[in-house]
DNA sequence: GGGCTTGACTTAGCCACTAAGATGATGACT
DNA sequence: AGTCATCATCTTAGTGGCTAAGTCAAGCCC
């Protein structure tokens, strides 16, 4: 293995976040990459698409969801939603209930006692993650949360603030391609 | 808009992590599925895959790189990061040169005065995390930014030990599907 | 009840992805 | 130098998830 020129270009401090070299908000960065690439390596070990991850993650986190919800949720089309309610449903970590109130809807639930797979895939890390947290005392703990949580909300708010001028301006350029 | 049933279920803690609901590790799950919503929705506005901009960010953040650390760090294959270059060149984002030690590499490059776009659709998320980050003395942004890359690092490194124990027991599983 | 809206699913077609193999460069070993 | 195994990227074939647009049923409102 060769080396290959190293440093970091300056003015893509506003890409790939920012600042100061330990900015909290640039070393965020690096969690989402690193993120993302568990999220693809698991979503491989299911058989499952990396979105099907997401989804059952959101259900996860927020509980039952209606398909609609999920879609708004993920930045997927209602279209994609209903393929990945699918495939979740196939291999039995979810499943569709109708909704009493509303014929229309579909609630989404997780099927707890399923999710061993997913359950098994993600222990080693919960673990480790806990022990992280066990090296601060509470009140550093409490700041930590309260940082990514603010972070979080910045990063979702400013997702469905392009996505909703996206809707707007630009309703959706795609590859132009020559005619037939 | 009628209420769906509340209430996160708790043998989830270990799918989308963990523990005391305000633990820090709990909401790392939450910056993980806004920072994937901004990306889906990012990728939309500029015409390119979601994996263009994990690429592009992964050059971003470490400089040059070739065609196959790129697939290493992002877990692609290597014909995947073969088409994202493709496009991510086809937009000018980033520019193919041979390496001059071995031919045989390609050494991946962003042209920075090219990424006018990205960098104004980040800029907005940029500013606000750095007004966050402001809000911190030096000593918290430090102990913020060791917790977070601490963090990183483990995503990191049991992503790469799953897959790496993926590729020796289950060599790939997909689709059971019948013969012709 | 008519007309409009809403929510999920369906369809058609595109394109990103994986897997396998081709191409060509490199380095080691004689 | 010649040979061969290895390595890095690209190429090819095929799969399937995704978007966009449209369908259909259920609710809503007057």
């Amino acid at each position: 293995m060769s080396r290959t020129p190293r440093r970091p270009l300056e003015s893509l401090d506003s890409l790939a976040p920012p600042g100061p070299p330990d900015a909290p908000a640039r070393v965020l960065h690096e969690l989402g990459e690193a993120a993302g690439l568990l999220e693809q390596v698991m979503a491989g070990r299911l058989g499952l698409a990396r979105s099907d991850l997401v989804v059952a993650s959101v259900l996860a986190v927020h509980g039952p969801r209606t398909a609609g919800q999920l879609a708004e949720a993920t930045g997927l089309t209602t279209g994609a939603v209903t393929g990945s309610l699918d495939r979740l449903e196939r291999v039995g970590f979810a499943k569709r209930t109708a909704d009493p109130g509303d014929r229309r809807r579909v609630i989404v639930t997780l099927r707890v006692e399923r999710l061993g797979p997913i359950i098994a895939l993600n222990e080693p890390l919960v673990r480790s993650l806990q022990a992280l947290d066990a090296e601060y005392d509470p009140a550093q703990r409490a700041l930590l949360a309260d940082y990514v949580r603010r972070a979080a909300l910045q990063f979702r708010s400013e997702a469905l603030r392009l996505r909703a001028e996206g809707r707007r301006s630009a309703p959706r350029k795609r590859r132009r391609r020559a005619a037939t």
